[in-house]
DNA sequence: CGCGTCCTTGAACCGCGTCAAGCCAGGTGG
DNA sequence: CCACCTGGCTTGACGCGGTTCAAGGACGCG
């Protein structure tokens, strides 16, 4: 079912040159990696729930990731994505909790590290305190620019807008022009704050439109450009 | 005009206890006392525009600040309110800019430290670091929280967080129950993602509801519950 | 083969954005 | 002191975009 070996993987011999905790020196390394535990998880399967708090900080080893927010009738709001790059959760004094949930999108694999271990961490490596807070900021900006896009665009500006925010989180296969990431309907609605039937008629009139198509589930980008110039009045620079 | 007097006043003799700066030893404050910029702005002057980046942090000594974003058609979107207890602007490596803009909602105070300097006292100052890494923690989790609600919630619902979050930021006279900040109809409305029509009407029914009332132009707040009953079924736990 | 899930599409309702007119308060100048 | 202007607030009317509901199709799976 999942690819992925379930055998722990250690810091050192892990082949992810982008994760953060690569920033530590190696004696910390030493002591995060005894401390850490690891999931490994399915498509679809929950690294942490919405109603349950987390104090500490999820490393993505491999995989990509939805972080999602549902009002208490259940509908589902994708606030963010997250791959390799990303992390997830925050570090806790214990007193806040916040509803927010994460999901693998795919075969994935997380390094938890508690809080305990991180202010350690942090105290002891000023690079590793230096790039989180970085990471927030780079998030927070980000999210502040969705926000107003969510505040001020047509549905169809919308859906354009989320097409691109998941080629750029996760990417398209250089190939073929398929989003690397495979996402239903109403996982694309609930990134651009619609439902399912929008995200059917606005792909639609894209795919007639000569922008995109579809080849099974998996979206086709035909014309990255095309699809700027429909959201480019909301954009000012590079995000 | 303004209020405050325009001399600068020193971080030690500052009687903003909360701000983060104050996390510093004695020695690394005297350095950042030495090197920080003052800047005293009446109502409604930009901090910082939209088309100028900025590398390095303001720390608001005194008053409120709106940080919006608007769209190439000019129609703006408060990203965030901030207070006294915020910190506005990103330490950048001078290679990404993000359009958004910090204005004051009053008279008010804010010190600027570059990112050289800040980068050299997140060295030196490990609680400065961890404070500040919380800070856009704890603001990147209100701002997907806030994500949600603009994407899923109607227009009422949506004035009526606004006015919540203008309430828990900017607090409440405790004698009459007026807003502390004074916004216009179209500063609410670009809260919520609305037209400040949408925002009259509403104000209106919320009026009838016996929520709230007018005087002037202050917003009193007559019934919190009543209003937070209107949002419950978005709300988990308090932000 | 039957069932469930997701996708698609049409039709209808309605919330909300837009436009326009009127009102009020404050500022300015004759 | 009054006339005028300006900007923000309020309210009604209208039309469109989008949500919702429902039906049918495609596909995978037991």
């Amino acid at each position: 079912m999942n690819s992925l070996n379930r055998k722990k993987i250690d810091c050192f011999s892990c082949e992810n040159e982008l994760c953060l905790i690569k920033t530590c020196g190696s004696g910390s390394i030493a002591l995060l990696e005894e401390k850490k535990t690891q999931l490994v998880l399915d498509k679809g399967q929950a690294i942490f729930q919405e109603d349950a708090p987390v104090f500490g900080l999820f490393f993505i080893q491999k995989g990509k990731v939805k972080v999602v927010s549902s009002n208490l009738d259940g509908k589902k709001q994708i606030v963010r994505l997250a791959n390799k790059q990303h992390l997830l959760g925050h570090v806790g004094t214990g007193y806040e909790t916040y509803p927010i949930g994460a999901f693998a999108l795919e075969n994935t694999r997380v390094c938890f590290f508690d809080s305990d271990l991180m202010v350690e961490a942090f105290k002891q490596n000023f690079d590793l305190s230096f790039c989180v807070m970085m990471f927030y900021s780079k998030e927070l900006r980000k999210s502040e620019i969705r926000t107003k896009y969510l505040a001020q665009m047509t549905v169809r500006e919308k859906i354009v807008f989320s097409l691109i925010y998941v080629v750029d989180t996760f990417g398209i296969c250089s190939s073929s022009n398929t989003l690397e990431a495979s996402l239903s309907r109403s996982e694309i609605a609930s990134i651009a704050g619609t439902n399912s039937d929008q995200v059917s008629r606005t792909i639609t009139a894209l795919k007639s439109d000569g922008l995109i198509s579809t080849d099974g589930n998996k979206i086709v980008i035909l014309n990255l450009d095309g699809m700027n110039a429909i959201i480019a009045r909301y954009v000012h620079e590079s995000i």
